[in-house]
DNA sequence: GGATATTGCTCAGTATGCTGACTATCAGTA
DNA sequence: TACTGATAGTCAGCATACTGAGCAATATCC
């Protein structure tokens, strides 16, 4: 039998295991509460004002299912809102708040410390490489999960 | 603000969420409901019978709570054992059982499949390097967190 | 215009994965 | 031996992720 260490599947477990734990960890540092999910939701309702669930859920590549919750627990806390749309009435838009906004730029500096640490085994040149395989392997698999990434006009 | 696909721990996450997807497919095509987890548990304690949770736990890197349920569920369907050990009466024994190795045998082809396909958008070469980047990293960030791999004599 | 299909969202159920707490047991030491 | 600390396992609680079902609203096609 192959060992665990040459399957790729366990290493993206692996890999993301960690990846979560150092996340959690620097942004609880820095003295905040937020998830590595409800960060990229919350950084994509800033960069997006406006946009509804299925596009949120499509430009970080969420399941629909998934992204009900965690909007629940920014709305919870105060960083963003839900309003129905007025275009469309089965759908709910979504806005950050200042005090979401306030979270987001306090938090960057512990975010990218996050990056630079669950790297840190890596040259920079590996970690350009690693992160390049990735994205292609990604691209090539897109289409392979329930919640794909969709290039969406907002 | 950086781009989502410049961010190790989202790429990191999507690679995860399409290997999972991938491997459920091509196993529940093969005929079989096991998930990634599941698989290489019973993998694991067929390699080292007897073994106890903690110790099968720190081989494939899962925590120790999240054994448990691992376990229940691959007992419920008759793949694995779990007897108290006669030399600490705190620890449980894992046994693979017949169902359990045929179930393996049965099933190597899926799970061998399903690595292939989760890497088809890299070339050989590249694959290989993308597993050992990423072997490197973890090898890096394998204290970071709760549930580390170790290294057990079994 | 009306039937049909599609879409946005939610919910129930299941499976990881973690934190923190707890029990039972074991190991080491005073 | 009694005390102390560590260890094996479980449990409650929370947060992703997914499957599949369902409701309401919109879009499409005849």
């Amino acid at each position: 039998m192959k060992d665990n260490n040459d399957m790729p599947g366990h290493l993206a477990r692996r890999f993301q295991q960690i990846a979560v734990a150092v996340f959690l960890a620097e942004v609880e540092d820095a003295g905040f509460d937020l998830t590595p999910v409800q960060y990229a939701a919350l950084a994509t309702i800033k960069a997006n004002p406006g946009l509804d669930q299925v596009t949120l859920a499509g430009l970080i590549a969420y399941d629909r299912t998934t992204i009900t919750g965690v909007i629940d627990r920014l709305v919870q806390k105060g960083l963003a809102e839900r309003h129905p749309s007025s275009r469309d009435r089965r759908a709910r838009e979504l806005q950050i708040t200042d005090e979401g906004r306030r979270t987001l730029r306090k938090i960057t500096p512990a975010v990218e410390s996050a990056q630079r640490i669950m790297l840190r085994g890596l040259s920079a040149k590996e970690a350009e490489e690693l992160m390049r395989l990735l994205r292609k392997a990604i691209a090539a698999g897109n289409e392979l999960s329930r919640a794909p990434l969709r290039d969406v006009q907002v």
